[in-house]
RNA sequence: GCGCCAGUAGCUCAGUUGGAUAGAGCAUCAGCCUUCUAAGCUGAGGGUCACAGGUUCGAAUCCUGUCUGGCGUACCA
């Protein structure tokens, strides 16, 4: 639905007032339904400014207004100063079949057409498998690219994949130890801060079957053959897990390329010519506190080796080259400290950084029975991504993931998501496009043929308009998760819809009534299910037709 | 110590640039299937919006302080 006329009406009629300044025209949909359809507070804000009761300010801007009164029912004050606006029910049947004659593309949005966005999502070191915050990131991510594409941006999807650094090192020797205990040496130490996880033990025992005892001696080569190794079985291994998730990328950005193309020395060169970076007890430092942040932070540690912030902001001046309008990252809460540092680096070097946008997303919690079930990687002891794909399913994953505010902690409870019953949330929004699938299918055995037109007027009962309101707000919705990136906000939509099908089912029978009516309860049902399945499809959560 | 996120019904969470009587799901209780899928619908109970101040016509929302939990505060990523 497309509030601009109403904006523009008032506009005038406020102009006509005389009044030009000292307030912000918006409208909101009131919570309670006796309050219309879509009220504004400007009158109250005026209230001040022009030494009037808001109830009289309200009076004189309704008189100057000059509207349609088929398309606007009615226009009354209320409460404290409120202006609240019902619509006739001629408005909502117009957009209705406008709605209609979208068909698929219901809820496609046009306001990205033209502009670029850049999405970069899991970025999962290598080192291991996926686990629940993975799990978090990766849904976040995928869904905020599909609403983006929704909305007409060229989107590109990215992960950033870490395969230089410490961490590489610190996989490769524990892959080593693993394949020294495997060849019989028992007192061969295992690294202090390795990975425990069983896989590594999988990853030796693989590597021994075609390397043989080859690798015994320990050189860097070695060492290297375990790292290389390591690396592409859990990048494999990664692959899979996103896939069984309806995750996928564009592009696996590697790390190690900003150094084999020089890319990290140009920053290192360039900061230093900007006198940003200076020599210090062996190692090369930015100087943040130039750049209006407290501390100075290592880039270059004494060994020679970059800190993760130089990598960081090579990359970022990477994407900034490629011409994105738009360039967003997803972290997880324990990145946090990295983002001021890398945004403040980027910005001394002239880049815009109001460009990018960092979502992080806290952290997710593992609940079964009341007790929290813990997941550390270096640990060992996991509840894989996986195991829990495989458990409960990647639609009840996905949508769990995806029916919070990213800002907030999520608890996930296992057992609430094993439950293959009503409890479950995700069943609510599936079942709802499986029971309109069903009556479409009886509609077509029993030879009903749904017509090209159908005539909205027949559609007047309460439940009726309920799910014609709900379902018009759609394309609005699907635009306004995308700005604010925040798939709850059309998780929690779909809900609605569901519900006010579910109602308008409960209580209107489709087929067997009076054949325009018929007709016309079929296209509401139509349309219905086009809203249901393409929301589903951006939460990459599929709709089935029969549960 | 400092920084970020959070604190709303028994539990998990919404709450749109400050708005009208603070909502949903689950749980509890009471109803509804000879008719298109009951994984559904209807109703009931359930609240000091962590606490204390402040800003104003109006605050869960903004400001200040306090308390609690999570994350960070590395020459790990």
């Amino acid at each position: 639905m497309n509030f601009q006329f109403l904006v523009d009406i008032f506009q005038k009629s406020l102009e006509k007032t005389g009044v030009s300044e000292g307030y912000k025209l918006f409208f909101e949909s009131p919570k309670n339904p006796e309050n219309g359809d879509l009220a504004t507070n400007v009158a109250m804000q005026l209230a001040k400014a022009m030494k009037q009761a808001p109830r009289q300010i309200a009076e004189t801007i309704i008189k100057n207004l000059e509207y349609d009164k088929t398309i606007i029912e009615n226009i009354e004050i209320a409460g404290a100063g409120f202006i609240n606006v019902k619509f006739s029910n001629n408005f909502f049947y117009n957009e209705l079949i406008n709605a209609t004659e979208t068909r698929d593309l219901f809820g496609k949005g046009k306001s990205g057409a033209g502009k670029k966005v850049n999405v970069e999502y899991v970025s999962a070191n290598p080192t291991g498998l996926l686990h629940m915050g993975h799990g978090r990131n990766a849904c976040i991510g995928d869904t905020v690219a599909n609403m983006y594409e929704w909305n007409g941006w060229e989107v590109t999807r990215e992960y950033y994949f870490n395969n230089a650094g410490n961490q590489m090192n610190n996989l490769g020797k524990s892959i080593f130890a693993r394949y020294m205990h495997l060849l019989g040496e028992q007192d061969f130490p295992f690294p202090e801060d390795g990975y425990h996880g069983s896989y590594i033990i999988t990853i030796a025992e693989m590597l021994m079957t075609h390397h043989g005892d080859s690798l015994k001696s320990s050189t860097t080569e070695d060492l290297a053959v375990c790292r290389k190794y390591g690396e592409q079985w859990c990048f494999d291994r990664i692959i899979e897990t996103m896939k069984a998730l309806n995750v996928h990328h564009d592009i696996f950005f590697n790390e190690d390329t900003l150094y084999t193309d020089g890319k990290v020395n140009d920053v290192i060169e360039q900061l230093k010519a900007l006198n940003l970076a200076y020599e210090k007890e062996g190692a090369l430092w930015i100087a943040l506190s130039k750049m209006g942040l407290k501390d100075d932070r290592v880039i270059v540690k004494s060994s020679g080796e970059p800190t993760y912030r130089l990598p960081d902001i090579a990359y970022h001046i990477v994407k900034f080259q490629r011409g994105y309008d738009q360039l967003i990252d997803v972290f997880g809460a324990d990145h946090i400290a990295t983002v001021p540092d890398v945004l403040a680096a980027l910005k001394a070097l002239n880049y815009d950084i109001s460009k990018i946008d960092v979502l992080i997303h806290q952290f997710v919690t593992l609940t079964e029975n009341g007790e929290q079930v813990k997941m550390s990687k270096r640990s060992g002891k996991s509840y894989t991504l996986d195991e829990l794909i495989e458990e409960v399913g990647s639609d009840v994953v996905r949508f769990f993931f995806l029916m919070r505010g990213i800002t907030t902690h999520l608890e996930f409870d296992l057992a609430l998501a094993r439950e293959q019953s009503d409890k479950n949330p995700v069943f609510y929004l599936q079942y709802a496009h499986a029971r309109i699938s069903s009556v479409l299918d009886t509609a077509k055995d029993r030879e009903i043929n749904k017509k090209d037109s159908f005539d909205p007027i027949l559609l007047k009962e309460k439940q009726e308009l309920d799910l014609i309101k709900i379902l018009l707000k759609f394309p609005a919705v699907v635009e306004s998760s995308c700005e604010k990136c925040e798939p709850q906000i059309l998780a929690e939509y779909l809900r609605e819809l569901a519900a006010a099908f579910h109602v308008f089912y409960h209580d209107c029978r489709i087929l067997g009534v009076d054949s325009d009516l018929q007709n016309s309860r079929l296209h509401l049902a139509n349309i219905t299910k086009i809203a249901m399945r393409n929301g589903l499809t951006i939460l990459g959560i599929n709709a089935p037709d029969r549960m």
